[in-house]
DNA sequence: CGACAGTGTGGGAGCGCTCCCACATTAGAT
DNA sequence: ATCTAATGTGGGAGCGCTCCCACACTGTCG
């Protein structure tokens, strides 16, 4: 039949071509310097010439790191949110994990079933560390997979005082960015639309809009806090319920894009207008916000920014080895001369910081 | 300070403490009909007590074969395509491979260099199948896989004759729906922004919006039909085109929902009314054509379905053994005299049907 | 001129499985 | 009674690597 597996040269057969034992073209190939230089371009030009490649499971099986990563996706949160931001942390975790040629292993999880499989999957050593989105706040998973002596990088986190490492975007700079912005805009009766309260991501958010508003010596009134779900349909009943409340209101802050979208339809039946009546905010800056009448303004968070400092903050707490495991031990690696973003670099922690984009719903 | 890898037990302790031979649990592990049922009960008993995963990196050295299978999305297409499209793409496959066990290893490929280390990749006997999304027209990455001898499917073809296995929607079939439903609907000057041409997805949503028109025994009118490239911008500007060359349209066919919104923009700077003035049609019904304002009536295709199907074909051409399902060593591609629509069952080209989902904007 | 560090280097000893051959054991056929 | 087949079973022989020990060879020092 074809020849798929025994058609490929083995190290074996590259020693003997390149004239040298084993040990010495696994040194070459895994970038040892204590090799000569004439065994070095023997053992390359035979590399070149069988058209070598390890074989990964080898190399797994005997050096028990496998150069790969998982990245874990809840599946009923790939729903809720906004699907674009799950697509732009793959990105960025690839284009990061490429740079350090790793793999991407990417588990959607649907039930606790599955979940549990996922366990079962860690513990066959096919991963080198793991990736978390999304995660819940009662969520048992990261402290699992930490016990099992896998690094572990969550994307936002379950508390504000996180034990796991974590990269976050800076939610309460969002909230207070919107507001900010609306003041300026001259807008005083200022609302919010939430996401559900249990989650962190959604009480940063709130307590942003708060430490605007009190920053622009505005009195907080609970009448403008409406808490909705993340969904559209969530960010309409919401702010059906804050027009009843307050329908003096001038301005609305979502806690995301799809909500705002939400807002939108219920501002239009009840005869507002964007942004002349009442300005809009969202977070996200997904693609909705810029398909949107009037396009919305929004908080953009470094999505991409944010999976490729997960997967380098994961890669490196890898490589910085298991015993390490404590604090930001930094092993000669080149620091990142003062990040450009915010958040020491090396840290167990990172927030990552926000940014409004302006347009014209405000 | 838990062991991380000496702490797992491995066959051999499992075989200990049953009190039977390597052969057996390994045997009894994957389900091999010819064991004892007591021998069976031991085993099991003794995998529960242990806690015993069998390692993964051992198996695929000893029995080649990773239990794993790669998807690869162009990292330009990402950007290109309306993004939950991958998102339900990644579900679908998630899904189907989560029932057979396997496991997802995403690869987003950026420049040619990734696509060779890719190839490397592959050499390196890493995945057991590939999943290839929105291959462009001249993409020899394909034939290229099936030389190395790995089963390979597709999402969508290159042509209308393609002679990898492929999943495509039936795109033709989309055209058509919108056509009718809009000369339904009482219009008869029936405008088209058609995606880039040099894809075949494109061609054939013409080629249906055509047929659609004889079937109507409307006339072809080649002013009626602008090129988008599936961009927002794109659509705007076609459509603004087909304004000023048919100001009395009636209706507008996008091939794409991101399209359409760009076609609703230039339609409102027209003073166009939707639907009052203009009906709109999209393709894809992503989340966006339920925000719009009106919502958009829009051909959805069953992403998610299309997903599970690759999937299921590929895990069938694993198991089907790489002596069957005819040679892929086949130079310069076996001329395929398969029908275009309506693939069958088992078939290696499939052709999933689309729906028509009608909302306000039409 | 020995003792002693370096450097490179070969190759044995696994890593934890699957494959498969040989050997029971049993039951049926002759 | 012997022969054959069917059924279970143990365990050797790898799979292709990495690790690491032992052994050259160099020089350098006391």
């Amino acid at each position: 039949m074809n020849g798929r597996q025994n058609g490929r040269p083995t190290l074996e057969q590259v020693a003997a071509r390149a004239g040298v034992g084993r040990g010495t073209v696994s040194r070459v190939i895994n970038g040892s310097p204590r090799v000569s230089e004439r065994a070095r371009t023997a053992v390359t030009r035979a590399v070149a010439e069988l058209g070598y490649v390890p074989n990964q499971a080898a190399r797994a099986l005997a050096g028990s790191r496998t150069d790969a990563i998982a990245l874990v996706i809840p599946e009923a949160e790939a729903r809720l949110f906004a699907e674009p931001y799950f697509l732009g942390l793959i990105r960025g975790v690839s284009i990061e994990l490429a740079a350090s040629d790793k793999q991407l292993l990417l588990t959607l999880v649907r039930t606790e079933q599955e979940r549990q499989r996922f366990e079962q999957y860690l513990a066959a050593q096919r991963v080198d560390g793991v990736l978390l989105a999304s995660v819940h706040g009662d969520d048992p998973l990261p402290d699992r997979i930490g016990e099992l002596g896998l690094p572990v990088v969550m994307n936002g986190r379950r508390t504000e005082a996180e034990p796991v490492p974590y990269v976050d975007s800076d939610n309460i700079g969002a909230g207070r960015a919107a507001v900010a912005h609306l003041v300026a805009r001259g807008r005083s009766r200022i609302a919010t639309v939430t996401g559900p309260l249990d989650m962190y991501v959604a009480r940063a958010r709130l307590g942003g809009y708060r430490a605007g508003l009190a920053e622009a010596g505005l009195a907080p009134d609970e009448g403008l806090v409406a808490a909705g779900d993340f969904t559209e349909e969530g960010g309409r009943r919401a702010t059906r319920l804050l027009l009843e409340r307050r329908p003096g209101l001038d301005a609305v802050f979502a806690a995301s894009d799809v909500m705002a979208a939400g807002a939108r339809a219920a501002l239009r039946e009840a005869g507002r207008r964007v942004p002349g009546d009442v300005a809009l905010v969202g977070v996200d800056d997904s693609p909705v916000a810029r398909l949107m009448d009037p396009p919305l303004t929004s908080v953009r968070q470094p999505i991409e920014e944010m999976g490729r400092t997960m997967a380098r903050m994961l890669t490196a707490e890898i490589a910085g080895g298991p015993e390490a495991a404590g604090g930001p031990e930094t092993p000669g690696g080149p620091e990142v001369p003062g990040g450009p973003e915010g958040g020491r670099a090396g840290s167990r922690r990172r927030v990552l910081p926000t940014e409004l984009v302006v347009r014209e719903s405000s």
